[in-house]
DNA sequence: ACAAGTACTTACCCCAAAGTGTGTATCCAT
DNA sequence: ATGGATACACACTTTGGGGTAAGTACTTGT
């Protein structure tokens, strides 16, 4: 799943940043292109593979297994497949998926109190 | 300032996720690879751009700077430098990057939670 | 017999973020 | 006059995430 270099800076800084801050480990969770809108459509409940492909029609699917895969081995959410022929695999959020959500939702609210903010201009605080 | 391909299917992607997604709007104020450390140290007050820099050893000034004008321009820190010499540059956290703490705390105590579950097993979520 | 649907997998390319290294103007202390 | 401190700027390389495109195994529908 393409090889990464542990030698390089670049993870050894990962790592330093992955111990010493919190923030960064979430980051490193959700911090995917497509991930927030996985998310956004488990909420709803269980999902087909198929059903989230065409959800978020702008994803390929080697993004959207590649990021899927990441989220289930980070225990985000859950993987469960019928051994029949074709396949019928499902996801939906786990535990730790779903204590994130009101996470998430803060950070959707402060976008969009930002977004607001930022038509009028941006002053100092004192 | 390293330029930036408009045209290319990653920069659209991007525009498209802004556009649906307020959460990938957040990501990208905060994502970038040292701003949690930036803000946490600026949660303690004003400092001065070497000062961040001690706090901070394993960034590059290159990668400081980056980080400090696009905070600055994303209006989440304020920079104000004196006409003196040698030059006195100080950064501190704008209205929005005091409004974004209770976000980051937040994510930092999903992290702690999260590391603690980590250690016993993840449980499905009926 | 052939296409369509299912849930992937694999090889390859592109590019922007991060890292490396050097340069700059001015002042002060030694 | 030489070096250090200040706050950057600029050119260059690396790297890993994301995009493109094609293939796979097996069954059902026509």
């Amino acid at each position: 799943m393409s090889l990464i270099k542990q030698s390089s800076t670049i993870q050894q800084n990962k790592k330093i940043a992955l111990n010493l801050c919190p923030v960064t480990y979430t980051l490193e969770k959700i911090g995917g292109y497509w991930k927030p809108f996985i998310i956004y459509h488990l909420v709803e409940g269980v999902k087909r593979y198929g059903e989230l492909k065409r959800a978020i029609p702008a994803i390929t699917e080697k993004v959207l297994i590649q990021h899927l895969k990441q989220m289930e081995s980070d225990g985000l959410i859950i993987r469960e497949a019928k051994a029949v022929v074709p396949p019928f695999v499902t996801y939906r959020l786990s535990v730790a998926g779903l204590k994130i959500l009101p996470v998430i939702q803060a950070m959707a609210q402060w976008a969009t109190d930002d977004m607001e903010q930022s038509t009028s201009d941006h002053l100092a605080a004192d």
